[in-house]
Parts: C-alpha cells; structure tokens; sequence
RNA sequence: GGAGAGAUGGCCGAGUGGUCGAAGGCGCUCCCCUGCUAAGGGAGUAUGCGGGCUUAAACCUGCAUCGAGGGUUCGAAUCCCUCUCUCUCCGCCA
C-alpha cells in the first residue's frame, strides 16, 4: 500500500512512476473521488462536534437538575444528516481503499526500465557451466531413470503438478532444507522460526497476496483460512502490528515451509518435471529493518542467497528485474537464475526483494524511532533458495554418463557421506 | 464438541450510561535535588485520520479508536446481538 499522503500532494509524479512499471492509475476518478471525500468528512466531523458538544451539555445540564427538552430537540434534529453523512463518508473510504489496495509499489530509482523479462538487466555471473561429453538428459529422465522420482504416482494420489520422490532423491531433498537451514543460521545470524501454514486474510493482506492474488491460493473453504504461498506471508506477519524495539532492528528469520500455488493462468507452462509445481519447498529469509538500512540489507540478503549456490558449486546469474517484471509489492527485485544445462538456460531459483515500507503499512508493523514515535519499517525477503529447483539443477548439472548423480560436496554429511545417487 | 470466565494504552490494572482518551502503578523522556551509587521531588508520555496549510517540522484544533462488527440512546469502555481470540474445567486426540 502506498501513502496516501504521497497520492494527495504528488499524485502526478507517482502515476509517472507507476506507468513505468506498467500501471494505470486513472489520476482524475482519483482525485475527484478524494476531493469528495474531503467535502464529505469535513461536513461529517462538523455534525459530530456539534452533536459531542451538545450531548455534553445534557449532562451537565441533567446533573444539575435542569429541564433539557430544549436542547435535546436540538441534537435529535442532527440525527438524519448525520447518519447520511456517516454513510456516505463510509462508502466513499472503502472505495478509495479499494483503489489503494491494488496499486502496486512504486520501483526504486536503481530500478531499470523495461517491459518484460527481456528488459532485466544482468549483474553478474558466477561459475561456468560444465562441458558435458554425452547427451544431457533433464531432470525428469535422470531421476525417473533412477527410479527416484515418480509423478505418475503423484497424478493418481493428486493430479497434475505434484511429485512423488522416494529413498535418497527424497533424503537429498530433505538434506538440502538442511543445510540451507543451518548455513545461514549458523553463518548469517538469521532466527530460525517455525511457522503455521494455513493463515487468515489478514495475514494475506499484509503481505500483499489479498485482495489482488486471492485467485492464485488455496482456500480452505470449512475454516475460512488458505495455504501458505511461501513462507514470506507467515513470517512477515509475525510483526503485524507490532512496534519492534529500535535495538532490536533488524531482526532476521529463516524458515523453511512447503509452499502451496493455484498456479491459475500458467496452464500450459512449465508442465514438464518439478519446475512449476502446486506444493513445493522453500527456504526463506526474511529481515524487518530500518529504513536507513533497507537497501544494503538487499544486497547482503542476495549474498546470502547466493551463498548457497556458490557452496554447492551451481553456476548461476543474478538479474535486476526491470519495471515491468516485478511484482505487486515489490520497490526492487534481483532474480538469482541457475543454470539448467537440459535447458540449456538460466532458470529462476531465487527472487530476492525490497518493499520498503509498503508490506509495513498494510500491516502496521512499525519500530520506536530515535525520537520514540512509531514509524514504519522496512521489510525484505528472499528465496535462499527453492528447495526443488535446487534438487532439480543438482540432478542435472551434477548428472554422469551411467545415469548416476554426484552428490554436491557440502551435502554428503546429511547424506550419510555417500557420494552418488545411483540406480 | 460441552460448561464457565475474560479481552481496556508500551506493560500491569481501575472503571456498569453523562466534562472518560480513560484513575493508579510500572516503564520511558525531560527538569530539580543529592560528592559517586542508591533513593527522592516535579513535569510530560496512545494511535490513526482530517482541518488550519501550497513543502517539512512544530503548534493549534476536530473526528475516530477500550478485541472486531452491528444495534439501543441526545450521549456507550459501560446496555443488547453476532463473531474472533484467550484462560479454566470436562470430553476427544498425535
């Protein structure tokens, strides 16, 4: 949620911004309906003043044993208008909410121009992709070949975008959360945290999903509650409406959850192998900072991401999304893209994001500034990294020519110190 | 699932229809006092939104907010209804 304060004193300038992220916002049905509202709360708050002031006097009044006909008739005469005022005031709020609610951030000036996917820009890359002397197979041949992996068996249980992996695939997914976990635990000073993943609007709100995505979750229609589309809404609503300690800032979790998506409107894509799936893992980092610190934690949250890549010896990319590329909430975004050799491409395996304060305004999650008034944090997050698009660049850029699979230096002590996935 | 009790500011806690945005305490800020420390005295201290105001701060002022939403009333923290959550007891359960 933007200011409204920044909509009412630099309306222009913000929908110049917002066209280059590729958003329209009407500026004149904006400012005439703000300009109602204006009208309307005025007049509404006169009626309440005047009716305040006029019941206090009956009170005083009856107290000291006065008649109050007079002035009772003429508080009751406000009645009518005040509650069509009320009313309308009311109505008119909720649809400049409703505005609100889906106008998306505003990007960063470090932000580039540009349209779609094509228009990000390249930062860096890191690592080579390795020479292979035979035919790649991708991931779904490697680890059906091993009989590892089996998504006729998740079609039956499920349907289509579910996966079912079994005996060391299966352990070497769960030894990646592992030591995602404990890498940046045990080196990045991030909190572990655990986390419930069904959750309420409000916390779907607060991070932006609602009212916007709504389509795109899994509703548990019986509780009213919908399943987690990454660990981000669950976590960052731990400071829904909380005032964090400044001494306390920034305060930095990791969690690691399934994650659950509709996938509506990506019929068609990705429908190959564990790429785009309806439940898959991810671990995530999370950081509520100052909003001095806001745009240096990006970059230290990116290392950290990339941290993970850089020990299992993947090579990868990183990109700055374009205006047009981002999502809703976000004021800045680099995409990590690791390298998929039967793709022969960079997929996207990490997206790590600034909304500065525009999660925190939804939530009302704010921190005790230097002059101990409340204000709005910052909030970051990022993949570090998607477990099974993790499993899936291992499968393939760790792949030999006997169908086998070398397992990634750091991970063999989860994996009992074997060395191979073999059939 | 059944029965009961409850939800008030950063925290604790009083308040059952009228000058209550809300006693008192804790905490915090500033000032005074005291060689230091400890203690003491005084003042201040909720949030959101609007208007004054064309930028920012400060200030003044209005409205709203006592779990949420409705209702009764000239007037609601207080009375009524619905919902959510917490606690206690019973039942069930990994």
């Amino acid at each position: 949620m933007l200011d409204l304060q920044l909509l009412r004193n630099d309306l222009e300038n913000v929908v110049q911004r917002l066209a280059a992220r590729g958003f329209a916002l009407d500026m004149r049905s904006f400012q005439e309906l703000e300009q109602e509202r204006k009208a309307v709360q005025i007049r509404t708050q006169e009626l309440q003043a005047k009716r305040n002031q006029t019941s206090k006097q009956i009170g005083v009044a009856k107290s000291k044993g006065e008649d109050v006909s007079a002035i009772m008739a003429e508080v009751a005469s406000l009645g009518d208008e005040l509650k069509a005022a009320e009313e309308k005031l009311a109505y008119i709020q909720n649809q400049l909410d409703d505005v609100l609610m889906t106008i998306p951030n505003l990007p960063h000036e470090s932000v580039p121009a540009g349209k779609t996917e094509a228009d990000n820009v390249e930062v860096r890359r890191v690592g080579t992709p390795r020479h292979f002397d035979f035919a790649v197979k991708d991931h779904v041949d490697v680890g059906e070949g091993l009989k590892l992996l089996d998504f006729e068996t998740a079609v039956k249980i499920s349907g289509a975008r579910f996966s079912v992996m079994k005996g060391a695939l299966a352990r070497l997914h769960r030894a990646l959360a592992q030591f995602m976990l404990d890498t940046h635990t045990q080196e990045h000073g991030y909190t572990e945290v655990y986390v419930p993943y069904l959750v309420n609007a409000d916390s779907m709100r607060g991070t932006g999903q609602f009212p916007k995505f709504q389509d795109d979750q899994f509703h548990v229609c019986a509780d009213n509650l919908y399943l987690i589309p990454t660990a981000e809404v669950p976590v960052t609503n731990i400071v829904r409406d909380e005032i964090v300690a400044l001494e306390d800032l920034p305060v930095k979790f990791v969690s690691h959850t399934p994650c659950f998506r509709r996938e509506a409107g990506t019929y068609g894509k990705d429908t190959r192998g564990m790429i785009r799936q309806h439940q898959f893992d991810k671990v995530e980092l999370v950081q509520i900072v100052h909003p001095s610190a806001s745009y240096a934690a990006l970059e230290t949250l990116l290392g950290h991401a990339e941290t993970i890549l850089k020990k299992l010896e993947l090579p990868y990319r990183v990109v700055n999304l374009c205006m047009g590329d981002m999502g809703f909430s976000a004021a800045k975004t680099y995409d990590i893209e690791v390298w998929l050799p039967a793709q022969n491409t960079y997929r996207e395996i990490s997206s790590c994001s600034n909304f500065e304060a525009f999660q925190a305004r939804r939530m009302q999650a704010r921190y005790r500034n230097e002059k101990n008034k409340p204000e709005l944090v910052h909030t970051l997050n990022g993949s570090a990294l998607a477990v099974g698009r993790t499993l899936v660049a291992i499968l393939e850029n760790y792949q030999n020519a006997d169908g086998s699979v070398t397992i990634p230096a750091v991970l063999r002590p989860y994996m009992g110190n074997a060395e191979k996935l073999s059939a």
